[in-house]
This record gives C-alpha cells, structure tokens and sequence, in this order.
DNA sequence: GTTGATGCAAAAAGTTTGCATATCG
DNA sequence: CGATATGCAAACTTTTTGCATCAAC
C-alpha cells in the first residue's frame, strides 16, 4: 500500500473525509518529506497545483494530521510551526541535528533513548510516551570549509 | 557572589546597562527558577513590584538575556515563547519531562547525552554545542490517582 | 553629556474563527 | 441528502518596531 492509500484509510477510519485539498496537502508534504514545512510553505507549494486552495485549509488540514498522529507539529524557535511526517512506526525513532553554520536540519533514524526511557521508568516512575531530542552544533566538514548556506554545505546529505 | 551580581557583571562585561527595570526583570526570573515562565507570566509578576514596567521592555530584555545566554528560549508547543534561567554550567544538564495527566514538567539536572554526543562526533562529524531532551509520558502516580491538574498531582516534586 | 534603554502605541506576523457556500460519502 | 469541509474575511494573539523621552555610565 502506498502512503497516500495508507493515509487515506487512516481518515475513512475516523470519519475524516479525504477532499480533494487534503490529498493536495499530504502529497506536499510526501514530496517534502525532509524538509520541516511551516504552514506559510506548505500553503506557497500546494498553491502551485491547487491554486483556489485558503490558508486557513491548511491550517486545519495540518491540525487534524496532527491529531491523528500522520505528523508532528514542532517548533524549533523561529517563530512559526513546522510539521513532520511521522514514518509508520517511527515516532520514536526521529532526533534532530541543527548545524549552527550551514542551518541544515537532518533527521536521525534511529531511536537512542531506549535505555534513558527503562531508566526513567526505574528511577522516576515515568512511563514515555514521546520524546524530542535534539542537537546543535557543527559539522566539521561546515567548519572547515566555512559554508555559510545549505546549499554550499558539503556535510553529509 | 550572589546571582544577581553575577548577571550584572555579564551586563557590564559587554557593555550592556543595568537598568532598574532588567534587575526587576532578572528577579522575577530567581525566584520562580523551576518555572519555565513566557512573557506575559514575567510581565504580570514584575508588575507587582514596578508597576511602571512595559510589555516591550520585558521583550526586550528577554531577548538580550537570551543572547547574553542567561536565560534558554523554549517552546513547548503552547504557542508562547518560555524562557528557563541557566545556572552557570549547567546548560547541558538540563532534561524536560513533561506529564500528560497533570501537565507538571519537572527538570532533570543531569547530562544523560555525553554518549550519544561522542558517537555523534565519531559517526556524523558533527560537534554538539547544545542540545534538546523532552519527555512526554505519565507518572505512574498520576495515572493511579487520576489527578487532573498539577496542584492535585501526587507526583515527585 | 552621550549613548543606549524605556514606554507607549501602532504595526506586523502567525493563527483561529464565523458564516455562507460547496462537496464528499 | 445530510454532515462536514472550504474559502473568505475578520478577529485574536503574540511579538516587533518607531519614536519621543528618560536614565545609566
């Protein structure tokens, strides 16, 4: 089964209904599946194949993406919301690493807080549900060769 | 030295001025240390004791005592900016556990990330300055109690 | 005394909401 | 057909900014 499909089964089973502007934005967000879009950019790229489509739309559109868990809403401090994909079963396995020279966000698939969770279970009587784990710092490569953008950077893609 | 003139003196040491308003400002944030207050929190309390105060100059200061790296601008996701006052050398030991049932989020003073910032090094090249650790779950206490809010929550504090 | 900080009000930016119309199931 | 989603515009919230006045060094 495709994401889109996938998807679409997650809305029929709550009652949700899969309109024509919903799938447009989905499929924005599967073509941009990388990148964290705010609202403003989801808007400016889905306008591109669906032109008539409100801002407001894709306001409750990513509110209700949220709700069923298909992204993330995040906010990494500069001022607007940006969503995430969530893969399957990957909530867990998802940290961030936020290069202070270039600005390039990449995504770690892995999940490393499996052992800090037993202890937090252990030691605090705390049951994780969700975390959020991030990074900053620098890539050496962005340091050595001082890109000052993403797209100059030579660091790992 | 106490930590007001601790603060002072990174005020002077970049040439910044000491207003009577920043101490204000500065206080509010000691004595409610373990909140993560926003803006408008800071600018209701502050009021109490300097009426006079405005909304802009609490942004204002905020916001060099970011940069200054004083305070830590967060966001947890309620639409508000919150700022969390660093103790001196403790910006790495600093974790977030926040309950879904009684809305408390409690602090870990501890670095649990010495590791996995070695391995970054080694694996992605890439150098940590600062880091993110948020938990979202339920203390176990809370889910037998059922309490609904945080003054009710028997929880560890 | 100069330079930078404050207060106020206005504006900007981001997000939410009300309501008539249109659409999915 | 009925319930729900959309588009538009207005409202709301949070944050930023311009400018005259004031205060710290």
């Amino acid at each position: 089964m495709n994401p889109i499909e996938h998807i679409a089964q997650q809305f029929a089973a709550q009652n949700y209904k899969l309109t024509s502007q919903r799938e447009a934005i989905v499929q924005v967000l599967l073509d941009n599946e990388k990148d964290h879009l705010s609202v403003e950019e989801v808007y400016m790229i889905v306008k591109l194949s669906y032109p008539h489509l409100g801002l407001a739309t894709v306001y409750r559109t990513l509110e209700l993406l949220t709700e069923l868990h298909i992204v993330e809403k995040m906010n990494f401090g500069d001022g607007v919301a940006r969503y995430d994909l969530r893969g399957d079963e990957q909530a867990h396995m998802h940290h961030h690493l936020i290069c202070n020279v270039c600005g390039k966000l990449e995504e770690i698939k892995d999940d490393w807080l499996v052992d800090l969770e037993s202890r937090l279970e252990r030691e605090y009587g705390f049951t994780v549900t969700d975390h959020r784990l991030d990074f900053k710092g620098s890539y050496n490569t962005c340091k050595s060769t001082g890109c000052k953008k993403e797209k100059d950077c030579k660091a790992v893609s």
